[in-house]
DNA sequence: GCGGCATGGTGTATTTAGAACACAATAGTA
DNA sequence: TACTATTGTGTTCTAAATACACCATGCCGC
């Protein structure tokens, strides 16, 4: 919650530099430990969790816009962005519109303005991601997607259609590259499909699906050092995994 | 082109009743005598073709949005309509930031106004669809999807994106219940998916992947009338595929 | 150091879906 | 009545997806 003052600022602020009515909302992917991950905040001084997300520059495009959101948020510079949908319900926001409607007139109250949000779905490498809260947060972190918390607004319809266009865009694009370390086992990869799908594949089906995209490289090494049979290592092949990703992998007519 | 004081009606108007920097543009699809058709319009006093497009009342979902709009344009209610895209390049909209403003300063001119636009694509019964001009426009008609003049601002690409989108979804989601008449025989339903993906399918192949489906329903009553022989004719199982609509097709892994 | 066991790599039958193709039925036409 | 264009239906062939089996490796406990 802000006090008066901050909230003058900040509404100021707002309408000098962003574009009014709409904001940005990213559910943001992470995967460690066979857990899928989603990077939600904490806000200051409420038990109220929301998605990371923020507002669009005046003169800025609506991608950067997102990646700058996400540069704040996590340091990472190159992330897997793609837009899924827009949410525009006038009442989707009215939890925001009502807050602080006591404190300020709605003309000069920027939250009192009915938003339209553009959602965004990111796959970020867990282990480089540095989780800063905002200025409105106390806490930003990753939470296991099967332990999410209540989210306020409409942001768990927002997570749930960025699942659902995550799943979807598996069948014709490659994922992976973004959600997994420079090299990896396929098990590991395998684990991050069925993570994401929700469901177990069988691994030799797996293997060779996956390999006849061609868009992975073998290592001549193979990790050492774990117990058991030491697996190859695998990374992703940049230029074949580019060229999936705007030509598709299969499809159906 | 407005006068100035058409211009300042217009604006002020505008300012009141829609949301600022958001506005809609529809790509309409249409399907006659075997041919894709888009619904395009012409600017008065200008060699200009547009899509058709509006903006968001205040307090309107924008779905309902729209669909009012297209109601607008066509005369139809129940219409498909699907949301694929937003487009937010500050500079997509610049010619008409820059139209007016020698005439109204940019305070006042709603056309000076950084735009995102929310793109939907809609299917549409032909037959039924009366296409009929907006306020700036002079003509409102079906063009050929391969006969397409060009449109202004970044509506062909647009359009390229809802024929990328449709053709995508056509793998995942039934299709046709919105573009055929009622009843319709299997040749005139395959020629539809022929035109929508640009290329030829097999006859006895289409007819098993669409009947194994399960939305097709065939009447008694084969066509009479025509030379050769009658083909039988079909209708949509509504209710199957209501649910295939919204449980998709098939699907990868 | 040797067998147990968990893990990973590779191969092979079986089933299913898709592509290619052939033939029969019908209705108008020469 | 033969011919032709069109539609309905079935069959074969091939590729992909699925299911399952076996071998290799490396640590562990004894």
């Amino acid at each position: 919650m802000f006090t008066k003052q901050e909230l003058i600022e900040f509404c100021d602020n707002a309408r000098e530099n962003y574009l009014a009515h709409i904001s940005i909302d990213s559910v943001v992917f992470g995967f460690h430990e066979g857990q899928l991950k989603v990077l939600v905040l904490k806000m200051k001084d409420e038990e109220a969790w929301y998605l990371p997300g923020g507002f669009v520059l005046k003169n800025e495009p609506i991608e950067k816009a997102a990646t700058r959101i996400l540069k704040e948020r996590t340091g990472l510079d190159e992330i897997f962005l793609q837009q899924f949908h827009v949410f525009g319900d006038p009442e989707r926001s009215r939890p925001h519109r009502d807050m602080y409607k006591e404190m300020l007139p709605a003309a000069e109250n920027w939250f009192a303005n009915r938003f339209l949000t553009i959602g965004y779905y990111a796959l970020v490498d867990f282990m480089n991601a540095v989780p800063a809260p905002d200025q409105h947060s106390i806490l930003c972190a990753w939470r296991d997607l099967d332990d999410m918390p209540a989210l306020e607004l409409d942001h768990s319809i927002i997570l749930k259609t960025a699942l659902d266009t995550l799943r979807l865009q598996l069948n014709y694009q490659p994922i992976g590259y973004n959600l997994m370390p420079k090299e990896f086992t396929m098990p590991e990869l395998q684990k991050l499909y069925e993570t994401i799908l929700g469901k177990k594949l069988d691994r030799r089906n797996f293997q060779r699906r996956i390999l006849g995209f061609g868009i992975l490289k073998r290592s001549e090494q193979p990790r050492k050092g774990g117990a058991h049979k030491a697996p190859y290592l695998y990374s992703f092949d940049l230029k074949n995994y580019q060229s999936a990703l705007t030509e598709g992998l299969q499809g159906g007519w």
